[in-house]
DNA sequence: TTGTTAATTAACGGTTGTGCTAAATAAATG
DNA sequence: CATTTATTTAGCACAACCGTTAATTAACAA
C-alpha cells in the first residue's frame, strides 16, 4: 500500500498529471505516445513515468520494444476514498452526490 | 481557482497532510494547537501552514494574537470532483458508491 | 512600559526534484 | 549482422523544498 502523500506527490507535477489524465481518458499508451504531453525530452518523460510507476499511480507492461502504460484504478480510488471519508465536512448534504448518481443510472454516458 | 496540481503539491508532504486531516476531523485550530502534528519547530509548522494557505487548502482568520486555521471545503471538493470525473474508469459499477450512499442515509454516523 | 506569549519572517545549509545531453540497452527491420 | 527505432540510465547543473536557529512583529498582562 502506497501512502496517499506519495500519490499526491506523483500528481503534483503538471507533466505527470497530464500523463495520468491522458491515460485515464484515452486508455493505455506507450511512452512514445505520451511524449507530447509536455515540451520536454524523452528522458524527462521517461523519468516522470518512473515516478508515477513507483508511486503506484500507473502500471507498465512490456510489449516488444514498447512499454505500455496504464492508469492504476486503485490509486485514483484511494484518493476518492479519502475525500469520501471527509465528505461530511465539505459536502453539506447528500443531494449533490445522490443527484450525480441518479443521472448516471439513467444517462449512463461517459465523461 | 487554484490548480489541482498545486493542491496535490500542498498535500504531498506528511506534515501538511497531517495538519489538514487534523483540521478536517477536529475543526478549526490555532497554529500552536497544530504544533504536535510533527516533531518539528514552530517556524517549520508556520511555513507549512503558509504553503497550505497559498494553495487554498486551508483558510486563516486572525483572532487576537492567534491565527486560527480551518480546512477549505472547496479544495477537498475539487479533488473529489476530479476523481468523480474519472469514476467510470476506476469504478467498474455503481454498486459500491450506491452502497456507501445508502449506508449514510440510514446510518448517518461519521467516519 | 516592560515582560511574556503567539506566530511569523530572515538567513543559512543540506537534500531532493527536474531538465538537459550523451550513452546504453533491446527489439525490429533491411 | 548492421541499422534504425523505442526507451531507459548516467552524469551534470540549477532551482525548489524543508529543517534549523536567530530575529521580528503583534497582542496581552502586570
Amino acid at each position: 500500500m502506497t501512502r496517499l502523500t506519495d500519490t499526491f506527490a506523483a500528481l503534483a507535477d503538471e507533466t505527470r498529471f497530464a500523463i495520468v489524465e491522458r491515460l485515464l481518458e484515452a486508455g493505455a499508451r506507450s511512452a512514445g505516445e505520451l511524449a507530447d504531453v509536455a515540451p520536454i525530452s524523452a528522458p524527462a518523460i521517461s523519468r516522470h513515468l518512473k515516478v508515477l510507476r513507483e508511486a503506484g499511480v500507473i502500471d507498465q507492461r512490456v510489449q516488444g520494444s514498447r512499454r505500455i502504460y496504464s492508469a492504476n484504478p486503485a490509486a485514483i480510488r484511494a484518493i476518492s476514498d479519502w475525500t469520501v471519508s471527509h465528505r461530511t465536512f465539505w459536502e453539506g448534504g447528500l443531494e449533490r452526490l445522490a443527484k450525480a448518481l441518479k443521472e448516471e443510472e439513467t444517462d449512463n454516458g461517459n465523461a
